[in-house]
DNA sequence: TGTCATAGTATCAATTTTTATACTATTGGA
DNA sequence: TCCAATAGTATAAAAATTGATACTATGACA
């Protein structure tokens, strides 16, 4: 296939560029955090849960849904009680793997940086001539 | 600088792990887009805005904001009429491009196959037992 | 004098995302 | 009999994001 169908497929459904489909899967403030903990392997709903003291039940139910959806991850479910369910990415998840590494490898390095930038343009903002 | 330490700012910062920070700084809907085009150099606003068609100029204003609040773009100004105002990344901001390569790359090579995906999972939803 | 181009702002509305809170089913064990 | 544990769902509201539309300033140029 070349880049020509590429461009044909993304305008077909409404993308403009590659980049676009990417932010689809992976974008909002969840999935990369949810992919990054699973990254290292399956984990129980609540196990996630307490990976990510910030969201809410429901929003992990819904993000992890629609990876479910996209055929990011997948969901296995035990006929037990008290219930159990697992999730793992699947092998198409898998192929996000590089991009949220890369995510976790600038956060990594540069929070640090961005704090003080973010420091420096309130205080600029505050002496505007 | 050790783990520790890092964890202890993100903690501070409210973040919980290194991929917040990086989501906090490219997320939402158009930065990945805006940065993937200013890859290819200093573009201008207008310019700019043809590349991505679906953001009004509202949107792009604002989201280019942040970027520069961030220390990501830069913002050159000309004192001309009609106004020519020019954005590019900063070192700082060059410092993401991995990520948004990642990125492209990634939907360079698997668009169809979330296409797909989304494809068979609406059929299998709608014929859920 | 009127129009064009560029890079915006202003205002308001619609949409999407996220949160809060309460509720459910099930069964093993005290 | 009552409680705990897990993985949810339901409902409503709040908050954030995004969009539509109209408006502005300025100077060159016809």
């Amino acid at each position: 296939m070349d880049h020509k169908t590429d461009w044909l497929i993304w305008k077909k459904n409404g993308y403009n560029c590659p980049v676009e489909v990417a932010i689809d899967v992976l974008g909002g403030k969840w999935k990369g955090i949810i992919l990054f903990h699973l990254i290292e392997g399956t984990m129980r709903f609540n196990q996630l849960r307490k990976q990510m003291p910030g969201i809410t039940q429901r929003m992990l139910t819904l993000q992890l849904r629609e990876l479910e959806h996209d055929g990011i991850v997948h969901r296995e479910v035990y006929k037990q009680v008290p219930p159990k369910v697992e999730y793992s990415l699947t092998d198409f998840g898998r192929t996000l793997i590089p991009i949220v590494e890369k995510m976790r490898e600038w956060g990594f390095i540069h929070t640090e940086q961005l704090l003080n930038q973010r420091n420096l343009s309130m205080k600029l903002d505050g002496n505007q001539s």
